[in-house]
DNA sequence: CTAGTATTGTGAAGGTTTTCACAAGCCGTG
DNA sequence: CACGGCTTGTGAAAACCTTCACAATACTAG
């Protein structure tokens, strides 16, 4: 049905996104594709082909309202609805995805926290109590998680991928610097920092 | 000089090199391009491609020596020399990064952590003292620091990477989610964890 | 109502990346 | 040393993505 749409169009949309949100905040009622493709990065074409895969959302003479196209864009990245997360993992970064208020806003609500550290399991994280992730099949089932970030130790992140797979979470944000195996049906993710940082290093070694 | 090598393909020679560590580790001498491809989720022309742009390392009928191989990619990649790091931000992201073992293994050596809390600014880090991010452009030039990581609040990071790039960084790694203006000469590279988490829901959406 | 300015949506062109397919090369065996 | 099995390196083809360029349209001013 949908024709396919690019990876690197969708990661467009996303900052596009965030741009109409600024915009917003600052007032703008409504935005150019050039506007909008300067405060992006990219090329008002790029912005206007982007979203003409998806429909068509703005006024010839005129450009897009702010709020209408933010509106359009997180309906194409199904963000209308609230996302139920499992954070699993209470380490550091695990914290301090928990404290970041970033995941609310754009309606990523963290139903469950879970660690296998028997000192953590038990503690409460504002209105959360730390699970055990041994219990990790029936706290997705129970809850209805549907995601599942995963900030544990790269020797731990498979075999939790195996069981939230199981349990029947569809995507998985992977903060673990391995590739994870899982069944079709799931979709995984990589916070990939180390890469970022070679690539920086790439670029740095070019030009010299 | 050198050919234009697209993003794509350094990513995946940073997948490639991390692959060769699991199988040196595992103690296999040589792989094939298709093994070093399933492993790399990627496919064996693809991965002769990508190398064959910086020039000819297998052995035609016996593939690539494992420990060879990993040996040029970090040479591509401008890992055979160690890069000095400065951390700004003593958070949860920072310490998370400060201790992970990763970073030192690449060749990334954090030489500064800062943080603009005078609560925290003279504690100590392991054999690191956290110093006071006002003193940013100073430490920056007396250490040599050429890569910047900015693990700082959103408000901050801008002003940071001003002075960063006043000092003569070459690179930043920012977690920060805002788009960084820096002068010609320096790179940037972004952690997205929100962008990867919307790249998912939108996969999510799709098939259903 | 007409002219003028602005800006979208989109086919077509141009460019880049990926895949294909095969000659060239390496090794072990007999 | 000749043959057969295997695997690389690489042009050529195919697929994909971005940019171009312009007709279509919306509004404003006169």
């Amino acid at each position: 049905m949908s024709k396919k749409i690019s990876d690197s169009a969708v990661r467009r949309l996303s900052v596009y996104l965030r741009t109409l949100e600024d915009l917003d905040r600052a007032g703008a009622e409504t935005v150019s594709s050039e506007q909008l493709a300067a405060k992006s990065a990219t090329t008002a074409a790029q912005v206007r082909k982007d979203l003409s895969l998806f429909g068509s959302f703005g006024k010839r003479g005129l450009g897009y309202t702010v709020r209408e196209l933010a509106a359009e864009i997180r309906d194409i990245l199904g963000l209308t609805k609230p996302w139920r997360v499992a954070l699993v993992g209470a380490g550091r970064i695990g914290s301090a995805l928990f404290d970041y208020q970033g995941l609310p806003n754009r309606g990523f609500h963290i139903v469950a926290v879970l660690d296998s550290d028997p000192s953590k399991i038990g503690r409460r994280w504002g209105d959360a109590t730390i699970c055990d992730v041994a219990d990790l099949e029936r706290i997705v089932k129970d809850s209805g998680v549907q995601i599942a970030v995963l900030a544990v130790p790269v020797e731990a992140a498979q075999d939790v991928a195996d069981q939230a797979s199981r349990a029947g979470v569809r995507g998985i944000l992977n903060f673990a610097p391995t590739r994870l195996k899982v069944p079709e049906g799931v979709t995984v993710k990589d916070v990939k920092v180390v890469l970022e940082l070679e690539a920086l290093t790439f670029a740095l070694s070019q030009d010299e």
